[in-house]
DNA sequence: GCCGTTTTCGGCCCGACTGTTTTCAGTCG
């Protein structure tokens, strides 16, 4: 039997929850939690590492859990599962979902008043009852209350793509209010870290008098409810749906704090027992020995280099090898923004774009670009409004004509052209042969099954002309899936066939993925950084696309589109 | 349940905030 990895992951994360709820063992629960990680970030198949006996390699993952991915991989599910699962009600364990909600109140209410799911919790708390339960109060079941509430409003997280540019003006608001108190401030959490989507966000502020940042920030317009708030940290809502925490230090911790609080979780707790082997201790205060002398803590750069590391970019924070790696000194030089020379996905008004060739080509020069490839949909993508052979004919001809009046910038001519149902192209090789840029991509048909799209996909990287394989999983970030597909032969056909892989930038894709990055990387595949852009504002989205790459520990040499437009046009040659 | 130059047992990251307590437990990040 076929068992995704997703479900082993998912099943062991809802192992962790019952345990939780039963009062078992914390350590025991993490190491669910922790084996559920393991296998999330995991490149590659897990049927083939368990087959292949590779499995007890990865840390976190033990003798225990092998013998349960085992099992789940012959009969689909687990024992122990069945039996929490017929003992403890689904609605139960949503519960813990609920902010304010943890695995003692679940288990306090669901023993001694039966509630089994969020509407009973609700009337529960609506008749006023929850306060008279032992170690409760009025204010407890207040603040359940908004819990729901909160849980309700923000069930999806937001996107990267989103948060990033409502934070800024937040951390200019908090500038202009507290100008005088602040030293230096910082975003922290999962938005440092460049993660695809946000829960809430984290903003770190170094001051002398933190508690009256701490009262300037929870009187900004923009925030709707002040959800804690204490001497040097609060937590707010705003207008938007938005949760955001500030923690703010006294500029000698600002370091430690930035490294604390920018996680990730399972970073951070690597980084600490590393302190604990050097007998050292490390808070958000900074590094300190065993006498309480303080070693380090302005910077961040000090807190790892006390610890013998070099200093660790916040992309790479997610226990990935990074440790290894800043050991020995082997951390790659990450691909920065403006190390981009192009974009090699743009469409334009000919299609579903909105912008003229000439429009594009001016906004890219302002992004100081040498060159851009114009690449419309194909013809048999209706709802893309695809080009017919003629229309993109007389495009190549257009761009022959506006590039012999272009110095030192060059506009490619190219395609997105999609894979067929049977894998073909849609465009026959003599139009394909006349462009600069052939990228290939998936637009229909996601619901094939994983054979018959993976054979699809790979039959239309075989085409002598194809050169970029565009959003190769096709995610949309709250919205739709990745297709099933087996990466890991796309990525040989790849790796065989010098097919570039895009790391597409649109804020719901941000596809490639950051696991399968690093994967491509290792097997010496080259990636490009595409912004798919169908408006001319739309190429400023590159840097989400940078962002992912640097997750994915690309440098410079890993990325096409850092090539400088004679690098690049030699090498076009070439294919 | 995982892990190990203090290895087969006994640890397992750390602190702020809140509310209900009268010294602390629960939640969160």
């Amino acid at each position: 039997m076929k068992v995704d990895s997703r479900r082993i992951c998912q099943l062991f994360r809802e192992m962790a929850d019952f345990l939780s709820i039963k009062g078992e063992n914390p350590f025991r629960i993490r190491a669910y939690e922790k084996a559920a990680e393991a296998i999330e970030h995991l490149p590659g198949d897990l049927e083939n590492l368990y087959k292949k006996g590779e499995l007890k390699n990865i840390p976190g993952i033990g003798k225990g859990m092998i013998e349960k991915i085992g099992t789940i991989l012959h009969t689909g599910t687990l024992p122990a599962y069945e039996e929490l699962k017929k003992e403890i009600p689904r609605g139960v364990v949503e519960l813990l979902s609920i902010p304010e909600m943890g695995p003692k109140t679940v288990k306090l209410l669901y023993e001694k008043v039966g509630i089994k799911n969020i509407e009973d919790l609700e009337k529960f708390v609506n008749s006023q009852k929850l306060r008279h339960l032992p170690g409760m109060g009025a204010k407890t079941e207040e603040n359940i209350k908004r819990g729901i509430e909160l849980y309700k409003a923000s069930r999806s997280r937001i996107l990267l793509g989103k948060a990033l540019p409502m934070v800024k003006e937040v951390m200019e608001e908090l500038k202009k209010k507290a100008s005088s108190l602040i030293e230096r401030i910082s975003t922290a959490g999962s938005l440092r870290r460049g993660k695809e989507t946000i829960g809430d966000v984290d903003i770190l502020v170094s001051s002398r008098k933190p508690s009256l940042v701490i009262d300037s920030f929870v009187e900004l317009p923009f925030v709707k409810d002040v959800l804690a708030k204490g001497e040097t940290k609060s937590s707010i809502l705003t207008h938007q749906g938005l949760q955001i925490d500030l923690r703010v230090v006294e500029p000698d911790s600002f370091g430690a704090a930035l490294q604390y609080f920018t996680g990730s979780k399972s970073h951070n707790i690597v980084l600490r027992e590393r302190a604990i082997k050097r007998g050292l201790k490390i808070n958000e205060y900074g590094v300190f020995t065993e006498k309480g002398e303080k070693k380090a803590g302005e910077t961040e750069e000090g807190i790892y280099r006390y610890l013998d590391l070099s200093y660790i970019p916040p992309e790479l924070r997610e226990n990935r090898g990074e440790f290894e790696a800043a050991e020995r000194g082997k951390l790659p030089h990450l691909i920065e923004e403006r190390e981009i020379k192009g974009d090699l996905h743009i469409h334009t008004e000919a299609s579903d774009g909105s912008n003229s060739i000439e429009e594009l080509i001016e906004k890219a020069r302002e992004k100081n670009y040498e060159y851009i490839g114009i690449t419309d949909h194909s013809s048999s993508l209706r709802v893309g409004r695809g080009l017919s052979r003629e229309a993109l004919l007389s495009q190549i001809k257009k761009i022959e004509r506006i590039n012999s009046h272009l110095k030192g910038f060059q506009v490619l001519k190219g395609s997105e052209v999609d894979i067929l149902k049977d894998g073909t192209l849609d465009y026959p090789d003599e139009i394909l042969r006349r462009l600069d840029i052939v990228i290939i991509a998936l637009h229909t048909g996601f619901k094939q099954d994983r054979e018959t799209i993976t054979n699809r996909i790979i039959k239309a990287m075989q085409n002598p002309y194809a050169q970029i394989l565009a959003h190769p999983t096709g995610r949309l970030l709250g919205e739709r899936e990745a297709y099933s597909l087996n990466m890991e032969k796309v990525l040989e056909v790849a790796k065989d066939r010098g097919i570039w892989l895009e790391i597409n930038a649109q804020p719901q894709r941000l596809d490639l993925t950051d696991v399968w990055i690093m994967e491509a990387k290792k097997r010496g595949i080259k990636l490009v950084i595409n912004t798919d852009a169908h408006h001319k504002e739309g190429l400023d989205m590159i840097s989400l696309g940078v962002i992912t790459a640097r997750r994915g520990w690309l440098e410079k040499k890993d990325v096409i589109n850092t090539l400088t437009l004679n690098e690049l046009s030699k090498l076009l040659c070439k294919k």
